[in-house]
DNA sequence: GTGAAAGCGCTAACAT
DNA sequence: ATGTTAGCGCTTTCAC
């Protein structure tokens, strides 16, 4: 059997004795068809199974309905909703999706970068591996639309749609102090990326409001070496060894705030081994809310990040610059709030203190 | 600012006074060009920032380089690490992505065939919802070669990369069962998909091997409401309220088997609530060893899945059979094993019911 | 070794 | 309302 050769527009303009033209406008919508000719072709369309060819519609048009998106890695259950967000919604723009893994690698982004230029997407949605930016300017220089997703980065200009991380782990220490902690410990990953520094400001803004001395603080880095190859970020494996080191030092009343609900689960085995309790020895709140977390014993107190609302708006932002034909002059920066669902990691560590039948 | 408008080879040869046809051999690595313009047009190129344009390049060519993959539920842990798989393999053989969702739904499924078409990918990756295979059958009959990942389909033939979840279900029941468990149920999807058949399988054919009497076993199906929009395949809860019925006419010696780890979370806290003990009382086996199970308490044995070698081997059959010109007379069905990893949900039940003291 | 010409499938401008 | 022509950027004959 030879190779079953695609419909064309000729095809069908051959079969019904008329220009491919009007095949074309017949089958695109436009005015200048009379109705009975459109029924026709489309009758005709249907039969042969005519199927357009995006690719040569592309050429012509030299837009091609298609949006890049980079990401550093969708086994992160962060990316993975995000993802789902974007196609979801690009999908109901009437958008395809070219899917691109940076792996935290510079190198990689590039390549990712230079996939679209070649493919000429309409736009970009790029989860920025670190601080290069070059490329980026090359792609948005060659009149792609870019929009910065959940990390920002100094130094390039345009639209971003991020979370305000900063204000999460405000919330979560100050909930940390309010339940009674008065020795903070955040823990976090070891990118320098502005979701990390952001938690690291909040933490830091929450205790010198409160007053909290200095030495009552700490700032620990898990290392997730998320750059080298295949490594989860999300093992809890790394943050159970700092946190295993940590709990035996670790003074009454604390409170330790991590960057990933992950980290939260080597907190868990760590200080469970050390014949120590959470939320009555240690508060523990978390970032991201898995699924899991509600479940855990016990359940664990976490800031959810909207990544669909995330995922969504960035789609959005880019389409409508998409539609604003010149460059723009003002750039937007989105932040969406965190909001922290407080369970029982991070409950009062005092109740069981009040003596039983007192009062 | 005019839109800055793309560099193509046109610009090339106008700029060093050659053909477009001598740049394009030079840059596409021909023989028929001197090495002295060779690299002159390679320098001019490097000057101008030129990007080949790969919508015309495909248009002459026919193949784009382009496989599209089509997921369920890019959310649900197994198919994020399935989709980093297929991307990263894809990358090293230099294929782009074009990533599609059918949120379980036939009709999104549908239309993702319908892309894949007007974009003319080189092959296709599907993980398909249901039984129907028109649709898949049109794409094949149109020349598109479509590899089946993780789900199987009667009624049509094509190359198939999957899972071996009949044996991983034997592996855990019989597992189980070493482990003094004397009455038995499984907690599934309510999907019908062939993982779920050939886990129940599993399950059956280990308790008929053991010769279990009936009425000690018993399937649930744990109502996940997957094709509702936006509903998590995994949110616990919906086996938590089962396992709440369940637990309280629990008897001695009796083991779960969950569908998914994220059933088994909601089995440990309906059995926690009713002050009875993971692992003593009842004994957990989960599938999918997702990265926080090895951090419950107790830590949970769960059959782990070969994602990455899934995704891996898919692209590389896909790409195995596009270099085969002619359309194959016999298909390839490759089920990758699963193997069981034993911690504490399923350590036998007994060692505390030795007398002490006692031989 | 290089150039001229044709054409991939489609749409837009300009006829008629 | 329909047909003709041109051209998107590239590759592949086929000349020279």
């Amino acid at each position: 059997m030879n190779p079953p050769r695609r419909v064309r527009l000729q095809d069908i303009a051959d079969s019904l004795g008329l220009s491919v033209n009007t095949v074309s406008r017949a089958l695109a919508g436009k005015s200048a068809v009379s109705e009975r000719t459109r029924a026709l072709i489309k009758a005709e369309a249907e039969r042969l199974g005519y199927v357009p060819n995006s690719v040569a519609r592309s050429l012509v048009l030299g837009s091609n309905m298609t949006i890049g998106v980079v990401i550093t890695n969708p086994s992160n259950p962060f990316y993975a909703r995000l993802i789902s967000a974007i196609e979801q919604r690009s999908r109901a723009l009437g958008y395809s999706l070219l899917l691109m893994v940076s792996e935290e690698n510079e190198e990689n982004e590039r390549r990712a970068v230079e996939t679209m230029m070649r493919w000429g997407v309409d736009g970009a949605l790029v989860v920025p591996v670190q601080t290069e930016v070059d490329h980026l300017r090359r792609l948005t220089s060659a009149g792609t639309t870019v929009v910065l997703v959940n990390r920002e980065l100094s130094g390039f200009s345009c639209d971003l749609v991020g979370i305000d991380y900063r204000q999460g782990a405000y919330d979560a220490t100050t909930h940390l102090l309010d339940s009674g902690a008065e020795h903070l410990c955040l823990l976090e990953e070891d990118l320098e990326i502005s979701p990390v520094k952001a938690r690291i400001e909040g933490f830091r803004e929450a205790l010198a409001e409160r007053g909290v001395p200095e030495d009552a603080v700490s700032v620990l880095r898990v290392p997730t070496r998320r750059r080298e190859a295949r490594a989860l970020p999300w093992e809890p494996n790394e943050s159970y060894q700092l946190a295993r080191e940590l709990v035996g030092q670790l003074p009454r009343r604390s409170g330790i705030l991590v960057g990933n609900d992950y980290f939260a689960l080597g907190v868990y085995r760590a200080v469970t081994e050390a014949h120590r309790t959470i939320a009555t020895d240690v508060a523990v709140v978390g970032f991201g809310d898995h699924p899991f977390s509600a479940y855990l014993m016990p359940a664990l107190s976490s800031v959810r990040l909207p990544a669909e609302q995330v995922g969504r708006a960035a789609v959005d932002q880019l389409v409508a610059r998409l539609s604003k034909r010149e460059s723009p002059d003002a750039y937007t920066t989105v932040r969406y709030s965190c909001q922290l669902v407080v369970r029982d990691s991070s409950i009062a560590s005092s109740p069981a203190q009040s003596p039983p039948g007192g009062g």
